[in-house]
DNA sequence: TATTGACCTAAAGTTAGGTTTAGGTATTAG
DNA sequence: CTAATACCTAAACCTAACTTTAGGTCAATA
């Protein structure tokens, strides 16, 4: 099967003008061309640009990315710094998911917290310490009070 | 406790650039001053830089943390605002973890796979199936029939 | 008193990862 | 044959989030 750049464009959901710049910073390495000049996408393209968003989702930079597909046509000789590639961001993304999921506790608790203002309607909660929004309240009743 | 924008950089590992630059967009509003002009944070200006850092975690764009203060300082007239910027978050960050765990399981099985590429010496594998590998080794093959 | 180190601002510069624009070519439907 | 649509390149532009630079102030120490 291939594709236009239009149909691969719809099918991942990247748009035309970012798989050109791909194409340019040559992380479409294998990507054909008719005698007119135009890209012919196949099913290893595909699996290329999912890999792409695959370590992209993990933040890795494009150029890095690019560092892959440029071993990959190195051939067996680069294995070793594939599987080093791979364990790296095995391990950086194992820590970014730990992050995260700190982050999301955090935001539960906000998320409790201002479920339970709205309730009341208002941040002053006796019994839900909430250190920033102690603070605003705080700034607001000195300034209360220089106002008077 | 009160300390400088030195040590809050320490204490955070926040560049001391960072910090100013924060402060210029709004982020710190509530940062004091000596009569010398010099910037003096206290522990609830540590809680608001956690959450800056918790929310950079999610990928929150400044403008909108700046937002979240923005409303903290409106009062409580703006509850139902915050409430929802977390609903949202929260939300994002749940699918934000679910991609990450899902590139994190083909990020393992390139990790097995070039574990058994290297003991082997080539990524052509019987049984070990990676069509990204596949195509660079037909590309070459291609490349080697057309160099005869 | 002089120097050192930490602080200040404003403004320019940087980087990644695109998008947009301008001008042209290729393919297909009527 | 021609008009519409999809494709092409090169180069300029854009945005977020910083960092760097240049020129100056403040505070403690020798």
């Amino acid at each position: 099967m291939t594709y236009s750049i239009g149909e691969i464009s719809e099918m991942l959901n990247i748009s035309i003008s970012t798989l050109r710049y791909y194409d340019k910073e040559g992380l479409l390495p294998l990507v054909n061309r008719t005698s007119g000049n135009i890209r012919v996408f196949d099913d290893t393209d595909v699996e290329c640009l999912k890999m792409i968003e695959c370590l992209k989702t993990t933040d890795m930079p494009l150029k890095d990315i690019k560092q892959f597909f440029d071993w990959c046509e190195a051939g067996d000789s680069t294995i070793a710094q594939r599987y080093e590639l791979f364990a790296v961001q095995k391990e950086k993304t194992e820590k970014q998911i730990a992050l995260l999921q700190n982050a999301l506790d955090r935001i539960n608790y906000k998320c409790e917290f201002y479920r339970i203002a709205k309730e009341k309607g208002t941040t002053n909660v006796p019994g839900l310490r909430d250190e920033l929004a102690m603070k605003f309240l705080n700034r607001n009743a000195e300034h209360d009070t220089a106002d008077k």
